[in-house]
RNA sequence: UCCUCGGUAGCUCAACUGGUAGAGCAGCCGGCUGUUAACCGGCGGGUUGUAGGUUCGAGUCCUGCCCGAGGAGCCA
């Protein structure tokens, strides 16, 4: 029986004889000299079929196999300057799975559109493989860090009864003749848990049915919130550069071979650590102002806007202190100025804009319940939310991070699309 | 919702001021014992998104619609 090998450490099969299983990434057919490239998930490896060294039928086999067939091919493992990666397989046995149709995505380019239709094949494509990856290694570090910091996991519902906020657009969905959502954070459910853990967070995808056609924005996405009782504002900041400092450091040092091969200068990446530059909105304006953009104090930032503020810095940058009528009903307004919030965003280097929002929580039942009437909201929906500021409510805060900015950011990717399996955008939901 | 650009072979694209729709790749056939997106020779491949209009003649010009891309707005 041959020994079953990954490509990923052949290297130290040299010599011996293995089986690998995969499909054929490509193939150069010198006649009676065949060579196959199979990739098996862990890497890429040149197979050698030589017709003089196999019977008919397998050098047969080697000639008609087409790519992306599943082939299961067995050899001795040597090394050679002239292979792909360094090492290739002296092939012996060959057998072909399954014979693939003509595959649509050649070697060669392709449009977007057309990847897009074929998001389920195009997976396969070694960039895609590294970013898929690196998506796995942030989405790592983020249960890591948390984990290893007191935090603990705690789930929060997708099908949710109302709107949290009002201005956002929710998926609607029927649930047993009652309007049900699909959820736009966990934070408020957050908000609940950490009153019996104390510092708590929750992972999962969240939905937002917004028209947004950009190249930061998906209908479905995945986002890790961090929520702390008794911390304010300084705290939350804190952790926001702890936390994404990690992020990056681990995908440095675990995931270097895929940031080489899509070409990430790595550079900019080694800068981020903590701690992170920081202003106030009040201090963003001015920037703004100063570098003659048409900036009315009271607007949110709009994507040109997030990219000058982080142009003037090496490292992401918290902004703090917005306006509270640009932020959600429910930040605690700050004690020195009350028209501002205890809000803060993380900005993104090199125009990747805001990869984290979140800031201090009203603590307070009369003001919360003051905000969400003065939003329109159905007070009735969040009497449960109202009740943690009657029973021990403390003051608190947390953030969000959108892991699709975050891993577009670190791979350096033009769009937002290619960070998530089967991204969900806008007239988009196939495959 | 708005702005801009686009839709021609399976894919990526070309086709001048309107005048017989073409190339590379992929596929198929043949050749080649060191290829690296291999190369060489041959073959097949089209309702030019769609509906109408102008014209002797429309891929090309005009109008509507559909689809896509980029951006804006929007965006705990």
């Amino acid at each position: 029986m041959v020994e079953r090998a990954c490509v990923e450490s052949i290297a130290q099969h040299e010599g011996q004889q293995v089986t690998i299983k995969g499909w054929l990434y490509n193939k150069t057919d010198k006649g009676k000299l065949q060579f196959l490239l199979v990739r098996d998930g862990t890497g890429i490896i040149q197979a050698v079929v030589l017709e003089d060294d196999v019977p008919a039928q397998t050098f047969e086999a080697a000639q008609m196999a087409t790519q992306e067939s599943s082939i299961i091919v067995s050899g001795t493992v040597r090394a050679d300057e002239r292979a792909p990666g360094g090492y290739e397989l002296a092939v012996t046995e060959l057998e072909v799975v399954q014979l693939a149709e003509p595959y649509p995505i050649t070697p060669k380019e392709h449009g977007v559109s057309f990847l897009m239709d074929h998001r389920h094949l195009w997976l396969r494509s070694p960039r895609q493989q590294a970013i898929l990856k690196i998506r796995a290694e942030v989405i790592r570090a983020c249960r890591d860090y948390f984990d290893s910091n007191g935090f603990t996991l705690v789930d929060t519902p997708i099908l949710t009864p109302a709107a949290c906020e009002g201005t956002s657009t929710l998926f609607e969905t029927d649930y047993f003749g009652e309007s049900a959502y699909l959820a736009q954070s966990g934070q408020l459910y957050s908000e609940a848990s950490i009153a019996a853990l104390g510092k708590v967070y929750c992972f999962g995808p969240t939905f937002r049915a917004e028209k947004s056609k950009t190249r930061r924005h998906l209908l479905e996405f995945w986002m890790v919130e961090p929520e702390m009782a008794y911390a304010d504002l300084d705290d939350c900041m804190h952790l926001a550069e702890e936390f994404v400092a990690y992020i990056v450091q681990s995908v440095l040092k675990n995931r270097k071979a895929q940031l080489e091969l899509l070409g990430r200068d790595t550079t900019p990446l080694e800068r981020v650590e903590p701690p992170f530059p920081r202003m106030t909105y009040d201090e963003a304006v001015e920037i703004l102002h100063s570098k003659g953009l048409d900036f009315q104090w009271g607007d949110d930032f709009g994507a040109p806007d997030e990219t000058a503020l982080a142009e003037e810095f090496e490292r992401p940058v918290l902004v703090n202190r917005y306006p509270t009528q640009v932020k959600a009903f429910y930040m605690e307004p700050d004690p020195e100025r009350p028209e501002l919030s205890l809000s803060v965003d993380c900005l993104a280097p090199e125009g990747y804009g805001e990869i984290i929002g979140g800031g201090q929580r009203i603590a307070d039942r009369d003001l919360l319940l003051q905000r969400i009437e003065e939003h329109d909201l159905p007070a009735q929906a969040f009497q449960w939310y109202l009740d943690l500021r009657r029973y021990g409510s403390t003051p608190h805060s947390g953030f969000g991070l959108g892991i699709e900015r975050t891993v577009a950011w670190i791979c350096g990717l033009e769009h937002i699309r290619e960070t998530i399996p089967f991204p969900r955008m806008l007239y988009r939901i196939y495959p």
